[in-house]
DNA sequence: TCCCCGATTCCCT
DNA sequence: GGGAATCGGGGAT
């Protein structure tokens, strides 16, 4: 029981190529819309576990539904902060939900992840979950943090340091766009970005035409 | 100090 | 589809 775990096979060759960029604070220093769209595919690890963010939402503070809109408190200071950190808060006093911050600096803005495609440590995500069916391993907020041992403990961390790594996307993907999940304020925004045809999504997107 | 309710999930009908 | 679980934040008193 010493024995560490063996990594999860292919998160070396990720780490080592450079066909996956990492990405740092930089990507994090502009507009948390560009920047949100942008995470759709990028592959997000915590402790080598993880997998490809397939659905995401943008938050910021002129936003009534965002959780800085009323400006600083404890909870909240690192949406306050530079670009490049998690933000973790409790939802619903049962479950965690994992933030990235983003530009304008100070402006508390941040993007929510909502939906992961596992892909690294699945096994390990499993026994955290109690669950077998990997569609739904990580479908959702609460689900993935769980999935990933996020808590509040990883509150206030850099995105670009362990234990925590982001790999850029290795191609352009096509982003689907929709209004956000669970909100009562400003439910018109379409900040709900996904990659479209995933199996992983919290939510299918509706059809452009219809819904809200 | 009190009270309401939420960036959710799961289980039941 | 509807409601419970569960608790901290923050507005209201």
């Amino acid at each position: 029981m010493a024995q560490k775990p063996a990594k999860a096979p292919g998160v070396s060759r990720l780490r080592r190529n450079g066909a996956a960029k990492r990405l740092t604070r930089a990507f994090f220093a502009r507009d948390v819309l560009t920047v949100a769209p942008d995470l759709i595919g990028a592959t997000f690890l915590v402790d080598g576990v993880g997998g490809i963010i397939v659905e995401v939402e943008a938050y910021h503070h002129t936003d009534p539904a965002a959780h800085s809109f009323r400006g600083p408190t404890p909870r909240n200071q690192v949406m306050f902060g530079p670009p490049g950190f998690v933000y973790v808060y409790r939802s619903y006093g049962i479950h965690w939900c994992v933030n990235f911050v983003c530009e304008p600096a100070g402006s508390a803005s941040a993007v929510l992840i909502r939906a992961i495609e596992p892909t690294f440590g699945i096994e390990e995500m499993k026994r955290r979950r109690g669950l077998e069916d990997i569609r739904t391993l990580c479908s959702g907020p609460g689900k993935l943090t769980e999935a990933m041992g996020i808590t509040i403990a990883h509150n206030g961390l850099a995105l670009d340091a362990q234990p925590i790594e982001l790999f850029a996307r290795p191609s352009d993907v096509e982003v689907v766009t929709g209004v956000r999940i669970g909100i009562t304020k400003a439910v018109e925004l379409p900040w709900r970005f996904g990659l479209k045809g995933s199996q992983f999504l919290s939510k299918p997107f509706a059809p452009s035409s219809r819904g809200a």
